[in-house]
DNA sequence: CGAAAGGCTCTTTTT
DNA sequence: GAGCCTTTCG
């Protein structure tokens, strides 16, 4: 078979062109994925070009694997060391090999989010900030914003302009040197280390020089700048550089992305060739257009013209419920519908939502419903107190020097090691210029460094020996034990499953402990330093969607961002609702709001066949319920392309009764009833403005009643709030 | 030292 | 609704 076959005219020139730097601009659909596939396939089999000499990024580890399952059944088993992966993945492989250059001691561990706000915290202590103050998000952010710009805390404290980032500034020196005295990367680290080492080492950059020749990055639209200076370096002098994205699918700016980059190739590459692929293979026509008119309403962007032969297809359903259990209520419903009636399998349905917390109501309705479905990290495994305490303990396993486990587990399970102790611990660590852990050391060999004793209690310093002990016994065991081996030996000497037993949801909990075991046990056949090292990488650089499984039949959940990337042939979006979709934290500037109307693109353009777009009238927002109105993306849908239907009314025309009473264990203050007629649907009212109509729906809301009425006079069915509107009885 | 209880503050997206 | 912090008491 020949590789340029079934490519249309542009595909074929994208794949075709594999000398110089192409810039692709792919639309939704267009097959870009493919493209990448065949153009690496077309590199190895018709140029013979080995593929030990060849990089692709992907943005995902699950994109990753893809290709590699799609090459595979391209080209056979000829895939060689074909370098593949995400950025991060791949510039931590540089750095374990080749760090040492600029002081990178290969056996790092890698901070998570979580690890590297606990270590901010521990910074703005020392330095004797006030967290609350200075919340250490927004420091993260910042620093993270400086790291995406290569930016060395040195070079940020020279370039400060307001007091905020002088603070930051400060914290930022102390943070990296608490990180490098972790011997700990976080994952911004790992691609500003990677472009200082080959700022800073002629030799190594030469080395990747000679050995990369073609270079592909996926979703180029979402790289940072720290990553196209990665790409332009590795690139070389040959610029066999291919970029693929799309400007309207850009929804990271927020973790700095920048679209810039777009630009930036065109301008550092003058020669590039442009590669517009702009014909849709996935949606319907009513799909394509309903996506077009959403995205069309941004300014900050270049018009484009995407087409496609399928068919016409159905009208986009908008749907309006009243609370978001109605909602989640709404999709299962439908989903189950759409199976009996056979339009649909389980698994071609997805349900995506702006904000994790989301998922909740929707899941508690699948599970009401008996229906499967595969949520997209929920409280996400690798996060879960007990997953993170094993980590953390085989992470001081590999480095002895990480701080943040070392802190993490020195008291757990409990050993009487009080934070009383443990501040005085990294004081004493921190006077002596010595690790956490070396500190450890010394006490239990009682070298007391000449003069200075530790200033413990014999109590403390038997707990700390013990643990010590413990660690050392992990160690040295570690050097022959295969991972699995380790794993057991860790948990059983620790006491760990006793004491999660012994706490709330210990069963449940040692059951997440067992799950990451069946993990360890893919790093079972490797030897043992490495299995470790590659366990932990894995644990901490996996990806939410990385976890997907398309061959169980059930319904997908995701985030919008999550869906990045996926298709389906029925895609519901929920809670399409001002403050949702678009998202508060949106309102302040036309640029966020924009990237919003791109994420409501990305989910629409995610759909093959059928879309729903659902909203609800009232949400439960932190715990108390208020009012939502209907998303102004839904304005930018000409009326033609939406289905009639509007208003959800239950199953077979009846209002189902709410899903959780939680409000009954809390009765809300009555209204004072004598002035608010009592209404039940079927009854007709008047209202002064509306005139006559009749009873929908009604509903006991926070103390208050809220009333659905079907006017006839024309103005249609409106939703009422008893207290307030002066509703009529009559008879 | 640590478990338990009560009060506080949030609005998001994730490699 | 939940996560985080502080307070209180054994």
């Amino acid at each position: 078979m020949d590789i340029l076959d079934g490519l249309n005219p542009a595909q074929k020139e994208a794949v075709e062109t594999i000398e110089g730097p192409v810039l692709i601009l792919a639309g939704p659909g267009s097959g870009k994925t493919r493209v990448i596939a065949h153009r690496v396939a077309y590199l190895i089999k018709t140029c013979g070009v080995s593929p030990h000499r060849i990089m692709a990024v992907t943005f995902t580890n699950k994109a990753a694997r893809e290709m590699e399952e799609r090459l595979n059944r391209l080209i056979g088993a000829a895939l060689g060391n074909l370098t593949i992966g995400t950025f991060h993945a791949i510039c931590a492989r540089i750095l374990r090999r080749d760090g040492k250059a600029i002081g990178v001691d290969s056996r790092f561990v890698i901070y998570d989010d979580e690890d590297q706000i606990s270590l901010l915290k521990r910074t703005l202590q020392e330095i004797g900030l006030d967290p609350k103050q200075y919340a250490p998000r927004a420091i993260a952010s910042a620093i993270s914003a400086a790291k995406s710009r290569t930016m060395t805390p040195q070079e940020y404290v020279k370039h400060t302009t307001s007091y905020f980032e002088e603070v930051v500034g400060r914290v930022y020196e102390r943070y990296q040197q608490l990180l490098t005295e972790s011997n700990a990367l976080d994952f911004d680290d790992l691609l500003m280390k990677t472009v200082l080492l080959f700022r800073n080492s002629d030799e190594t950059l030469a080395k990747y020089h000679s050995r990369y020749l073609h270079i592909m990055v996926d979703e180029f639209q979402d790289t940072n700048l720290v990553q196209y200076e990665l790409i332009k370096k590795l690139g070389g002098k040959k610029h066999n550089i291919c970029v693929v994205g799309d400007p309207d699918q850009s929804i990271y700016s927020w973790r700095f992305a920048d679209l810039r980059n777009i630009l930036s190739f065109e301008k550092d590459f003058p020669k590039a060739k442009l590669v517009l692929l702009e014909q849709n293979y996935r949606s319907t026509k009513l799909i394509l257009e309903t996506a077009s008119y959403v995205i069309s309403t941004n300014q900050l962007r270049k018009p484009k013209e995407l087409w496609t032969d399928n068919d016409q297809g159905e009208l986009t359903n908008v749907v309006e419920t009243y609370t978001e259990q109605e909602e989640a209520q709404f999709v299962v419903s439908e989903v189950e519908k759409l199976v009996e009636e056979g339009k649909a399998k389980l698994g071609d349905c997805a349900v995506m939502y702006r904000t994790n917390a989301q998922s909740r109501a929707l899941e508690e309705a699948f599970i009401r419903y008996g229906t499967s479905y595969k949520l997209v990290a929920g409280t996400r495994f690798y996060e879960r107190r007990e997953t993170k305490d094993i980590i953390a303990y085989l992470r001081v396993i590999q480095n002895p020097s990480d701080s943040v486990s070392l802190l993490r587990i020195i008291n757990v399970p409990g050993r009487g090691i009080g934070e009383r102790s443990l501040s005085q611990l990294s004081s004493w660590a921190k006077s002596l210029g010595i690790s956490q852990y070396e500190t450890l050391r010394l006490i239990t060999e009682q070298k007391d460094d000449g003069e200075q004793t530790p200033p413990f209690g014999s109590r403390i310093v038997k707990a700390l020996v013990g643990f010590h002990g413990l660690m050392e016994e992990f160690i040295a065991r570690s050097r022959e034990l295969d991972l699995v081996d380790l794993f057991d030996l860790v948990t059983g000497r620790a006491g760990y499953e006793q004491y999660l037993q012994s706490g709330k949801d210990g069963e449940e909990r040692w059951e997440n402990v067992l799950e990451l075991r069946t993990v360890a046990g893919e790093y079972r056949h490797l030897p043992p330093p490495e299995g470790l090292t590659a366990f932990l990488e894995g644990v901490t650089l996996v990806s939410d969607v990385d976890g997907l499984d398309e061959t169980v039949d059930a319904a997908t959940l995701v985030t919008l961002h999550q869906a990045k990337g996926l298709e389906f042939p029925v895609v519901f979006i929920v809670g399409v609702e001002e403050g949702i979709l678009p998202h508060f934290k949106s309102f302040a500037g036309a640029e966020q709001m924009e990237e919003e109307r791109r994420l409501c693109y990305v989910g629409i353009t995610r759909a093959k066949q059928r879309l729903y777009l659902v909203h609800a009238f009232r949400r439960n927002l932190m715990g108390s319920s208020t009012p939502s109105t209907p998303s102004r993306f839904l304005d930018d849908i000409p009326k033609r392309l939406i289905a009639s239907g509007g208003l959800w009314q239950g199953e077979e025309g009846r209002v189902m009764p709410p899903l959780y009473s939680s409000r009954a264990k809390t009765p809300a203050p009555n209204v004072p009833s004598s002035d608010v007629p009592s209404l039940k649907p079927g009854d007709h009212v008047r209202h002064a403005q509306f005139g006559n109509g009749v009873v929908v729906n009604c509903r006991t809301v926070e103390g208050d009643k809220e009333v659905v009425v079907a006017f006839t006079s024309g103005v249609g069915v409106k939703k009422l709030l008893l207290s307030f509107a002066r509703l009529e009885k009559k008879e």
